[in-house]
DNA sequence: TTGCTCCTCACGTCACGTGAGGTGGC
DNA sequence: TTGCTCCTCACGTCACGTGAGGTGGC
């Protein structure tokens, strides 16, 4: 007498559903009918069910199992590679946890890699500050990263420059001056103190260009042109007269 | 000047489609337009984007991260639930590997548990046989599925009856009676052998009714009548004398 | 007559991928 | 004029989920 489509569902241990895709795409055969039109499954269906259902568990697609036909053997190059991105797919989800568990003990929110972000924790960094160490990290070789780690631990030591913080649009040259060369001293220091962010294949792997423009772009969203124009100031001293390596 | 659709996409390392997918639900605002239309996209952006692909990384869906609306922090519950799932994902995953091992070591190809399939290696066991298996395993608990694959063990040592397996439809009354008979033997004592199998709540956890109509559909789909008859006769004699406890 | 199961369309889901067809700056 | 980038529809993907509307046996 057959089973009813639910009933080799359930066989399986799938749904009614899955067992009519399996139809769809032409995985299934179709069993035959009875006099009013219920199909009517044998334990072939069953074992045919069954195995979708573990091929497609093991991680096969619905069009791999049906490249692989009717065959009772396993193709050994698929399980290989189904292995390899299980092992990857696993490893990544544990990083995931990993993060997650920073995360809950308070490491985020922030959108920056967690050693930069520990490092922003302490500092007294403005939002404009802290978006664009967000860009920067983006654009930076990771070796670049460490260093730029560093120098805001470094930094965090020193009271922020609120002067920099609250320029109004209209200072007058006087102040951009004088508040330009205060700031090129510990500008400086940062430089002789970690020579890799002179590198421009360092700080700019991307190339000089492109992540100048970059940059330029995150700064002009992120400050006043007065703010600019002392940041353009200390650039251009720095580029003038630049640091040794020796300190 | 702000970044282009596909400068934003880059520094954040995702793609073009899916920056446009984030406007399109609602995540992620419209920037403004240049002259010509384009979008311009400043720091904010960014760091939106950023933040979305960070908590779609972690695992949360679209639709969640809307919920969570631009807040700064991280709703803590949603992390717990979340790093369970990942902590299940993670260890179902790794059953998964196990048993592409298995598979990999030749214990399969079978829709049997692994240790049955193991047991029915050795067993010369017919294509109907190992396919009534495959049904009784569905319907058993695993208790009965323990004492299942220690019988078919003990069974092995013995030869297998040719004599049912390549009975004629039209094999006569003499026949059948003797080779009822003949199994009449081994069948008590896997029953003796193995008490949990004659109590109806570890083999037919379903429902004796149910489970009853489920194996009748199997039989009658794997073995002919004559063969049915022989299997009819041997259950009739084990009902009417049944084994005792006793070896 | 009333439930219950079965059937076949056929649209919905989720997070985008992938052209299709057109415009704008160098 | 030729590439190249940008734009907006809008359909496709994958493995089903979820009704919609109708029939059949007790």
């Amino acid at each position: 007498m057959g089973w009813s489509t639910r009933q080799l569902a359930e066989l399986a241990g799938t749904s009614l559903r899955t067992v009519r895709h399996y139809h769809d795409v032409g995985l299934l055969e179709e069993p035959e009918r009875r006099a009013n039109g219920y199909k009517s499954y044998g334990v072939a269906h069953l074992v045919r069910v069954m195995r979708i259902k573990r091929l497609s568990d093991l991680g096969f697609s619905l069009s791999q199992i049906a490249e692989m036909g009717e065959a009772e053997d396993y193709p050994e190059q698929g399980l290989r590679a189904l292995d390899a991105e299980l092992a990857g797919t696993i490893e990544r989800l544990q990083r995931v946890r990993t993060e997650l568990a920073l995360v809950m003990r308070g490491a985020g929110p922030t959108e920056l890699p967690p050693d930069i972000a520990m490092a922003t924790l302490d500092t007294d960094m403005t939002e404009a500050d802290r978006s664009l160490a967000v860009v920067m990290t983006r654009l930076m070789s990771s070796q670049a990263q460490d260093a730029y780690t560093e120098a805001l631990r470094d930094l965090s030591n020193e009271p922020p420059d609120e002067t920099f913080n609250n320029l109004p649009v209209d200072a007058d040259e006087e102040v951009r001056r004088e508040l330009a060369e205060r700031m090129l001293l510990p500008a400086r220091r940062v430089l002789t103190d970690h020579p890799e962010l002179r590198d421009p294949e360092v700080v700019a792997p991307g190339g000089v260009r492109k992540t100048q423009q970059t940059m330029n772009a995150a700064l002009e969203d992120l400050y006043n042109p007065a703010q600019l124009d002392v940041l353009r100031r200390v650039s251009q001293a720095l580029v003038e007269d630049p640091p040794g390596n020796d300190a």
